[in-house]
DNA sequence: CTGAAAGCGCTTACAG
DNA sequence: CTGAAAGCGCTTACAG
């Protein structure tokens, strides 16, 4: 590798180190001669700073961490597009993590992200709060929740209040003559999963619905699980009539396996999924779902991080969801039906 | 924030720097007793060694850039998670960014990787062979293109040989009947987009098909343009009786837009999309694709990496594609149809 | 406005 | 096996 350090420069501009450092810092001490010389002799040589020498000194990196549990769920991808292009308006470069739903992952980049010295962190976090959440918090290393939240770990959050939409959806599908509705959970491993489970719960119990615990499988909020969960939920003797699933990958999953058991969903079963995603509205039929806001929840974030960067410590924001009604669950039940 | 360094370690461990840099580095010459107090002292501490002082001296970092064009594109998001998952196994972190189709933001990006010095950068380039790619070249960092290339750009790559693919589809909408398909191409700012469109107006060439310019829209690779692409395309005069869309996100804005003109894939409009994305196999009808593998793709970007990394100079590899017929593209044309 | 010098937190020959 | 010292590439008081 071709390594071109200030000195090149320097040397080339015919000054000082400690004036190359100035100019190309935008320090205001300079003259214009110098300004020039240094400009045209770091382009000659396309230099490119060494952030990690310019950090060891100046303790500011520009750069903040993101950890998202798993990438290829769309809403994390939306999430780090929105995270991305906030923190970038402010100058700050984003370093994506993938924690792929493991602690071990997560522990070993957030250790990475500690050791790397970014100004901050925004983590969509897994698990308890055991491991390297501890050094993040230890080191007072500025750090904002998204999404979820670890509890006894004293940091402000920006989630969603799952409660209104999954009660939205519960008595929707209540309204339509459903009694027996199958959850198919998240990991209880997670905050949101615990909460859209209490909510689930809370709601069914408030509308008289069976609670039969049978009609609860836990997933781990990734495809796979959700096909295991249909499988298991279809063949029960009192089948459910309506599901409500935690989150969009465990319902691509689950609609792969009720199309693959013959069944179609909307008429043999209803269905509605947490995370309002493109393709779900485009498949047939659409999918109701219950919506929140990923483009706000990345700018909050971002801010958050900000104020807490800068000294402040912002208050927690909780935000809406709603359910949004489509083909998937707006039949009301045949009373014709032997279920 | 709290900071804690290799002094503070090495005077609770009551040894010098020296020995405590050794015994947290793996060094063997070092005493047992040594090791156990410097390791004891580095756990009260709860020591995290500060990456860029390290790097600063070792010129290593351990850390890879990869950078996608866009994460919200489900490809993407895969092939992140593949590099990531291999990159892991050798014990590289991942910094992951996000250059949201836009040269400018692939440019910020590269240079922030660069001032990072990270060991090696993985990136499926978007433009021509200007701005900051440059200097990735110039200054000799290991790098290597996945999925897409850049022409003048002397670096390995992985890449899909889109060509049979096409060709297949083609092949496949021909033996059906259709004389004039629509193709939404990629842009052509980007390797794939160009071969892919080659690809076709070769396929449809020698298969006697229309070429019909009208019958091909330019997209940008993202969902929005794929629905104007289909809006364009079904108010021809001659409308085509048959889509090729050059990659997923396009094709869920095509499907979308042509749904929302009362009509349905499969019947009214047959349908191939490039990408092989698990919803559109769940979709009424399920879409016909051309799958690669980006399991294998992000393996062998990887693979190269290192080997670029530890001096060598690996052979660029071409990855097959191959159609997968499913019922958005089964129906021979009826011929008993005006068009 | 400019330069010499110290120092950020590490690693690594060099002696011993 | 261990320590003192130099140095990685920067920035920043300190003098002038």
């Amino acid at each position: 590798m071709v390594t071109i350090t200030i000195k090149d420069v320097a040397a080339l501009a015919g000054v000082s180190v400690a004036t190359t450092s100035r100019v190309l810092s935008g320090n205001p001490a300079t003259s214009a001669d110098a300004r020039s010389r240094v400009h045209a002799a770091a382009a000659e040589l396309d230099y490119h700073p060494n952030a990690q020498a310019r950090a060891l000194r100046s303790t500011r990196t520009h750069a903040i961490g993101l950890l998202v549990p798993d990438v290829r769920n769309p809403f994390f991808a939306d999430l780090a597009h929105t995270v991305e292009q906030a923190a970038l308006v402010h100058g700050f470069a984003t370093l994506l993590g993938n924690a792929n739903e493991r602690k071990d992952q997560q522990d070993r980049y957030l250790d990475n992200l500690i050791a790397r010295r970014v100004d901050g962190i925004i983590v969509a976090p897994l698990g308890d709060g055991s491991g390297s959440i501890r050094s993040v918090v230890g080191r007072e290393i500025p750090a904002v929740f998204i999404d979820r939240t670890i509890e006894g770990i004293d940091l402000p959050s920006v989630t969603t209040d799952s409660d209104t939409g999954i009660r939205e959806a519960v008595d929707h599908l209540a309204a339509l003559g459903h009694t027996r509705i199958g959850y198919i959970a998240g990991p209880q491993s997670t905050s949101t999963g615990r909460e859209r489970y209490a909510s689930f719960v809370r709601a069914a119990g408030d509308r008289g619905l069976s609670l039969d615990p049978a009609l609860i499988v836990f997933g781990d909020f990734q495809a796979e699980s959700g096909s295991t969960a249909v499988r298991t939920l279809l063949a029960l003797n009192e089948p459910p009539t309506a599901l409500l699933v935690a989150d969009s990958p465990m319902a691509i999953g689950a609609i792969g396996a009720i199309q693959r058991l013959g069944l179609r969903i909307g008429t043999d079963v209803a269905l509605v999924s947490f995370d309002d995603i493109d393709w779900l509205a485009l498949l047939d039929p659409p999918v109701s779902v219950i919506a929140h806001s990923v483009a706000d929840m990345g700018r909050i974030a971002v801010d958050m991080l900000r104020t807490v960067i800068d000294g402040g410590a912002p208050e927690s924001v909780r935000l809406p969801s709603r359910l949004i009604v489509r083909a998937s669950s707006a039949t009301p039940i045949d009373p014709g039906r032997s279920r």
